[in-house]
DNA sequence: GAACCGTGGCT
DNA sequence: TAGCCAAGGTT
């Protein structure tokens, strides 16, 4: 079954710019670590269309592990902005700053050495043990859950088939071509035994499947239902002063957009109170609208014009110096529906 | 084990 | 369109 899988891989495995090409392979080159690592945190519940340009623009910035450690822990957080789950920004700094200090700017060539550093878990340290280090390690992600429950047939839902999946991954994985082999079943999962209307007809493993043999394929894997999600609804609070500098807060270290730059806002419920950061006269010009992962959020858009004097809250950032590309996306909406309505006195529309 | 934590693309 | 989904980790 494996011998299928590496064949139909060395035909039909996707190029991307972390992974190396065949003459690199058929010259004993191995891919950087460094590189390997930060796709794969990157690739936590991300596609890889939507990783592309962020692995690319982060590894023109800091190309080694040492450079990105040296990073300013906000030119990272608004590099970061737009992929979403930022704590996996916030552990990519504390991870490669214990590369340097602990490793000597090397990445740690095994899985347990791996585990133990921040933002990596029992997947990513397998991967990286396995692609960048050819470490005969297991790699457990959506794509080989749902190759395995296909595979053997596996009618236990999930999460709880997790055990059960990693046992049937573990007797399949290659010792011969481990970093293949990783890659092959990802790629497999992502190409062929897609979620939906996978294509049975053209696949390496299809004498073997039993979803396939019982034409249960479409039912696999078997998933927990989902909890439904809470509406919630906050204010924002757009204010700019009259040389255009936006009055902006950096969120907290922890919880939701964690780190990342925002504008000031009241609580997030049922029934917020408004709060507003700066004594002026707000009004109200829309609404903004975002899904989190785990709840739904309508922000009423306040808008002002702020006098010179400090803020009770937050801080001015500057015409020039205020990017919307490096704001979240929940608060880039809110950006765009306040925009139209700040006109500043000689703040054109550039930028 | 379960909650928390984003986003954009696809159907 | 409204859900579903993606190379998960932390608490």
């Amino acid at each position: 079954m494996t011998a299928a899988l590496l064949a139909w891989y060395d035909r039909h495995a996707r190029i991307m710019p972390w992974r190396t090409g065949p003459a690199d392979r058929a010259a004993g080159l191995r891919p950087d670590p460094y590189r390997v690592w930060l796709s794969e945190v990157m690739l936590q519940q991300t596609t890889v269309a939507a990783v592309r340009k962020y692995h690319e623009r982060f590894t023109a910035l800091w190309p080694t592990v040492a450079d990105l450690a040296a990073a300013p822990d906000a030119d990272v957080m608004a590099e970061w902005a737009g992929l979403g789950y930022y704590a996996r920004a916030r552990n990519l700094l504390k991870c490669a700053r214990a590369v340097v200090a602990e490793h000597g700017g090397r990445f740690p060539d095994t899985h347990d050495a791996l585990i133990a550093l921040p933002g990596i878990g029992p997947y990513t340290a397998a991967a990286v043990a396995a692609i960048a280090f050819d470490r005969p390690e297991t790699v457990v992600d959506g794509n080989v859950e749902r190759v395995m429950s296909r595979l053997f047939d596996v009618k236990t839902p999930l999460p709880a088939a997790k055990p059960e999946l990693t046992a049937h991954a573990a007797r399949l994985t290659s010792h011969a071509r481990p970093d293949d082999h990783a890659q092959a079943v990802m790629d497999l999962g992502a190409t062929i035994c897609t979620p939906k209307s996978p294509a049975c007809g053209i696949c390496p493993l299809r004498a073997p499947c039993l979803a396939r043999q019982r034409g249960t394929e479409a039912q696999r894997p078997v998933k927990a239902a989902k909890k439904p999600k809470p509406e919630r609804r906050g204010f924002a609070y757009v204010g700019r002063r009259a040389d255009g500098a936006w009055l902006m807060e950096t969120r907290p270290e922890k919880g939701l957009l964690g780190g990342m730059l925002g504008f000031p806002g009241s609580d997030w419920n049922e029934a917020p109170r408004p709060a507003p950061p700066a004594p002026a006269a707000w009004r109200e010009v829309g609404e903004a609208r975002h899904v989190f992962t785990h709840f739904a959020l309508t922000l009423t858009v306040m808008v002002a014009e702020l006098p010179p004097s400090n803020p009770e809250r937050g801080h001015f950032v500057s015409a020039s110096a205020f990017r919307p590309g490096a704001l979240p996306t929940a608060m880039r909406k809110v950006h765009d529906a306040a925009a139209p309505h700040l006109a500043v006195e000689g703040s054109g529309a550039t930028g």
